[in-house]
DNA sequence: TTGACAACATACCGAGGAGTATGTTTCATT
DNA sequence: AATGAAACATACTCCTCGGTATGTTGTCAA
């Protein structure tokens, strides 16, 4: 596979994340994305079992592209604030840069898509599930090491991680292309929020209301 | 309107906001409701003029729980870090106790939903665009007095509030209820997390990385 | 008692869309 | 040239689901 010259398979990924991104995957049909490749359902179906199967594909590609984004800076040699500000600061970059592919993933985020699924679609649930947990694990083994340090705070590992990977995402729903240097400023915006968030405080401002 | 005693379009309203919460909108249709309430689509389309109207209705409720929970806390007199603490925990108690409600608003935040909408959709719309607004505007007070207090960092205010508001979100997507006290420890775990993240941090730790 | 209207249930329509079956073209291989 | 397979296009099928039109029941006022 020459580079440079895209393949149809990876066409047809772009241009049906494009289309889920912008109208919703269940608003989106495959005659939709056919005719935003100037061709018809026999195109996809030809290599893509099902719509479920394109979901999956995109799911998969996105994170990939957020890991490879992420890995260096996390195999990089510094202390945690730094390295845990680095990696926070690159998924930003990477929601920002794939806009499309990372938004279809958090759309799907609650679970279940259609009703119906394929052998081959189970399996690329299950492979997608693996990928995911182990990027979170990386963000997972920073915070663990800041902690034993006592630059992080000491809280549920579980709930950190994805209270501020939920941070990072936020770019996803409001983020519009003005410029290079902007992306970078949201990206550093953001790292410094994520990084605040797990950093321990002096101030220890801990009130609690009443209960439900 | 007795309390206690639900009427008819409440008990439609909840069972719809379950319905959509657990299986997503589009993936649950009219009739799936009505088997919930063991009636007929007739009851659905007699209180609500359309599917949108419906989702609308529940998005609107949603935002009106959420202020209520959160407002007191806004009007309380208390320096701009103690009140915003105050005011990121009621929010997540809001989004815990109420689940399915907020949890249709997030799956409805990429925008458009069906083709066609009704009239009486579009006032709705407009009604709730104008709520979430006031709502945030409510955090934007604070990080601003907090700004010019010097306790909180000086950041682009709608990117920081979109943000951490996102953060707030996360355990839509997680929590399964586990008790009383679980709850009031995620809300405070998550309360002081945003705290941290708009507070003003000693360490300047603000590497920037390669751009794209 | 009788209208009249609210509050539903029942039956039906029509559009849209996922998936399929089959035809057609291009291209490498022998 | 003949063959076969990959890479599509075309033309269907079938079913779900939003919406509607209409029938039925209870209730309340005059």
């Amino acid at each position: 596979m020459s580079l440079g010259a895209k393949t149809a398979k990876p066409r047809i990924l772009d241009a049906a994340a494009t289309a889920f991104a912008t109208h919703g995957v269940d608003q989106t049909s495959i005659d939709d994305i056919a005719r935003a490749l100037g061709a018809t359902k026999g195109k996809i179906y030809h290599h893509f079992g099902s719509k479920g199967e394109l979901v999956c594909a995109i799911r998969k590609h996105s994170v990939q592209l957020t890991t490879d984004r992420v890995r260096p800076y996390f195999e990089a040699q510094n202390p945690p604030p730094e390295k845990f500000h680095a990696m926070a600061q690159a998924h930003v970059i990477a929601m920002i840069s794939e806009l499309a592919y990372h938004r279809v993933v958090v759309e799907e985020m609650r679970g279940s898509g259609t009703g119906r699924i394929t052998d081959s679609e189970r399996q690329l649930r299950v492979e997608i599930t693996t990928l995911q947990s182990e990027y979170e694990d990386m963000f997972r083994n920073v915070l663990a090491k800041g902690i034993s340090s006592g630059a992080f705070q000491d809280q549920d590992l579980s709930v950190t991680v994805r209270s501020f990977l939920m941070m990072l995402h936020a770019p996803i729903y409001w983020y519009k292309p003005r410029g290079p240097e902007n992306c970078q400023t949201i990206a550093n915006h953001l790292a410094n929020m994520a990084l605040g968030a797990v950093l321990v405080t002096d101030s220890k401002t801990c009130t609690v209301t009443h209960g439900d």
